[in-house]
DNA sequence: GAGTTATATTCCCAAATAAGAATATAGGAG
DNA sequence: CTCCTATATTCTTATTTGGGAATATAACTC
């Protein structure tokens, strides 16, 4: 019960769906992510972190960046399930293709160094 | 994606799963409702109005009672696939099974009147 | 070592949530 | 109509949540 209370509580929130969406498509560290919500860092943080417990993304450290991306849902089967469904809904919405034709054009190189 | 949250954010609170699963093996009255989970008649209200804005469960009214059940799913699809996994889903939570194996021996007649 | 940068954590505030008590509504029975 | 009873709604309160600013940590460069 608990895991999956943690599960659908970390996909009550616009944002973190927006960062599960986002990770489909390509791995990507804070500041991208970032970049692409328009919110503060330690916003970023710690929605990656919840998402993280609950068992739907994991991350890789690579000098000082740290990329995220899906897990292979091992870790939890409502993770795995749910986030099977999210591959097609919410595709369409305008909302989320607008999100996702600008992640080409946002890369770390040209955000971080401020 | 509004949709989609209410769905998640419905299925975020333990009373309220546990509420569909109870809805899975029967059709309920809210005082039925009340009793297997022990809580305020009023928060057992507006538990169940969030899980039907959800597209989660609806009702049908008889005289004095309102009888709540789980939807065909033509609502939102969301509601539909993440029901269609709750079917299996916590099947073996001893939290879950002790309050399954309860429900038969709640009746309204007992219960209410009061 | 000192300086720099990406991320995590802490702190604080405003808004959302879940709870029960009290009240309102609806639909009987007489 | 009046009285009851099942449910819905309102009100208030305590807890949780999401946000950013500030600070701490980690990992690199020199």
């Amino acid at each position: 019960m608990r895991d999956f209370i943690k599960v659908m509580k970390a996909l009550s929130d616009p944002n973190r769906v927006k960062i599960v969406k986002m990770l489909q498509h390509k791995l990507m560290c804070v500041c991208e992510i970032q970049e692409a919500l328009r919110i503060s860092q330690s916003s970023v943080s710690k929605h990656l972190r919840i998402l993280e417990e609950a068992g739907l993304v994991d991350f890789k450290k690579d000098g000082l960046w740290v990329n995220y991306h899906l897990t292979d849902g091992m870790k939890s089967p409502y993770a795995s399930s749910v986030m099977g469904n999210l591959r097609h809904w919410l595709e369409d919405e305008p909302e989320m293709t607008e999100l996702i034709k600008k992640l080409p054009h946002i890369r770390r190189e040209e955000i971080c160094k401020r």
